[in-house]
DNA sequence: TGGATATTTCAAAATTTTCTGAAAGTACTA
DNA sequence: TAGTACTTTCAGAAAATTTTGAAATATCCA
């Protein structure tokens, strides 16, 4: 018989399996960490949190079991599981005889950073380089400056062109390591090592 | 004679000199694009856009003429300015029979992109390795755990060993960027630029 | 040193972001 | 088709972050 249904549970005895103590501590400092990371990074603490919990428990969770380990609501925990799950990071799984739906996370590490790379450049890499274009064609060369502004519009665009440039580059990067193989930036990393 | 000194000026005309139109408005835009991007990273928006200012201005100005050109109040100019002074992005700078402070941004971008590596370095990946490296103290090689809970707190501490090395790996490259020949992203580059 | 200008600080206000929880929605089962 | 279990949504509440602006502080010059 399944607990009474409920928007927020009094978790009577909340753990699912007893796990050595010093598991449960280190499972919870994970967490902490991760949500911390995640949060300096523009992602919601709780989205963070609930996916260090389901990549360090390496093993599917339900909805109430995320809400208990976690003490957030049933609203934040769907809102969260949503965003992951459109990210990419967190697979839907079932278990039979449960109709309750299970969060398993990607547990290569390598697979989950392209997934965050792939979405940060998505989000925020592009749109700035598409923005940084557009501003750029309002000086293009086609100004019509008055001579005595010439010089003050060529400096503008030269600081532009070095922003765009930049940026293009660190596009580039990233669509490597996003790509499929991820090829590149192991290649890069192994170089750099051996440069050090 | 100067302006009455207040908090927040009506700014009867606030332009220092006339430029043209498509320039201004082409600062303009870059001001909001990289207040935008420095939003999406973590940076206050405001700070970002003083930042944007003074980069995209080219040369130095003062306070007043910040708060004027950005709508901002003292206060928000001050602290936006002694953090990108924290930072390095900025530099004061003086003019001669003019006792206000005038400040310089850095101009060269390869640079200012290292400087925000070291500083987000420091801020955000330092600290996040050092806890991980804690948190996997808590199930180290001497753990007591019973036999039953063996292979558990293995596959834990393998995907924690995972997580470590690869953000180690992130934290060493920031580092070869961020050193003072920078050489090492360059070289990085300029393979992975061959093996698109 | 005194008076003026310039800068910094910080408590409170404004704004933005995130979370809650009850209601609405969906899907399964009998 | 009705009843139950489960999930999603979203308006309002709460929390976190950022900005303001006036007072405090620092600096300069005669």
């Amino acid at each position: 018989m399944p607990a009474p249904s409920s928007t927020r549970r009094p978790s009577p005895r909340p753990r699912t399996a007893r796990s050595p103590r010093a598991l449960r501590q280190s499972q919870n400092r994970f967490i902490s960490i991760w949500g911390e990371m995640g949060s300096s990074w523009g992602i919601p603490r709780t989205m963070a949190e609930v996916h260090a919990l389901l990549y360090i428990v390496g093993e599917p969770l339900n909805t109430d079991q995320i809400m208990d380990r976690l003490s957030i609501s049933r609203g934040s925990a769907s809102m969260s599981l949503k965003s992951l799950h459109d990210w990419g990071l967190i697979a839907r799984a079932h278990k039979r005889g449960d109709r309750k739906e299970y969060f398993r996370a990607e547990q290569d590490v390598w697979q989950v950073f392209r997934i965050i790379t792939r979405e940060r450049k998505r989000r925020e890499i592009d749109p700035v380089l598409m923005a940084l274009h557009e501003c750029r064609d309002l000086t293009g060369p086609r100004t019509t400056a008055a001579v005595r502004h010439r010089s003050e519009i060529e400096a503008h665009n030269l600081r532009l062109d070095e922003m765009i440039e930049f940026i293009g580059l660190i596009d580039s990067l990233a669509e490597q390591f996003v790509s499929p193989s991820g090829k590149g930036l192991r290649l890069a990393v192994g170089l750099l090592g051996k440069a050090v």
